[in-house]
DNA sequence: GTGTGTGCAAACCGTTTGCAGAGAG
DNA sequence: CTCTCTGCAAACGGTTTGCACACAC
């Protein structure tokens, strides 16, 4: 039950942090597998959910799913050509939740993402 | 290249908009199945790939998708125990798209979900 | 008749899990 | 020594795709 220290979840919290996109578990095994060439993508995914669990990173859904380092609620810019996803910095809105708490739900959070063209693929593909 | 009619195509469709809920590709095969029992979960989503890139549905990214027969943009409430995704009233605020398109993003539009439980779930069950 | 849409099954991709061994305490 | 964490590989669930046939036009 007690949770131990381990080589591998600490690169993988760092690896996170150091990202400025928010990386993909996928992204992060990538990352990390020049340096562990014995880690595999097992590991991360069980590290990335655990690291959620302790509240040391936020996953933001999606069909394949992202982590954040940046704990305080705040929303987000996908880019729906290559994906990428970075911060905003609009601010999240807890009033929001407030008002939403109607019908009886019990609101936790929301996420606001924002869809787009970011300036890179804007430049490199002006049709389509 | 020219989009031909298809009765599974019409009956694809108006499950969508029958169902309260938003319904996932398999949801709708579910529907469908016993009135036609030669339906395959492959037609299913390519008809609602079709459909959204028609403009006539509008596809909720998630883990699952979901899809929407509401086309104008409006806000959604997602339960996380039971994964029921309804809409909200809280109104779509498009002046929030406008003050994002700042760092030279243009964006098209935004995704508001809220995260809380239903009614339904918090009778059922009050730990956890 | 031409060519799009369908059913079927296999492939695919992101993610999870069972297991035996490695490493932290 | 105990028990968590790891690597590996198989399994899983949602989705896509190749193919031959059916059906709309």
């Amino acid at each position: 039950m007690t949770t131990r220290f381990s080589q591998q979840r600490e690169r993988i919290y760092k690896a996170v942090c150091a990202s400025k996109e928010h990386p993909s578990a996928q992204m992060i095994y990538d990352t990390l597998r020049p340096e562990l060439p014995r880690l595999s993508l097992g590991t991360v995914y069980r590290n990335l959910h655990q690291l959620a669990q302790e509240g040391r990173l936020v996953e933001i859904g999606g069909p394949t799913a992202r982590f954040d380092a940046v704990l305080r609620p705040h929303t987000h810019i996908r880019c729906r050509r290559c994906q990428r996803l970075i911060d905003t910095d609009w601010p999240y809105d807890a009033a929001l939740d407030r008002a939403a708490a109607a019908k009886g739900w019990s609101i936790q959070d929301h996420e606001l993402i924002f869809n787009g063209i970011c300036p890179a693929c804007a430049e490199k593909n002006t049709n389509i």
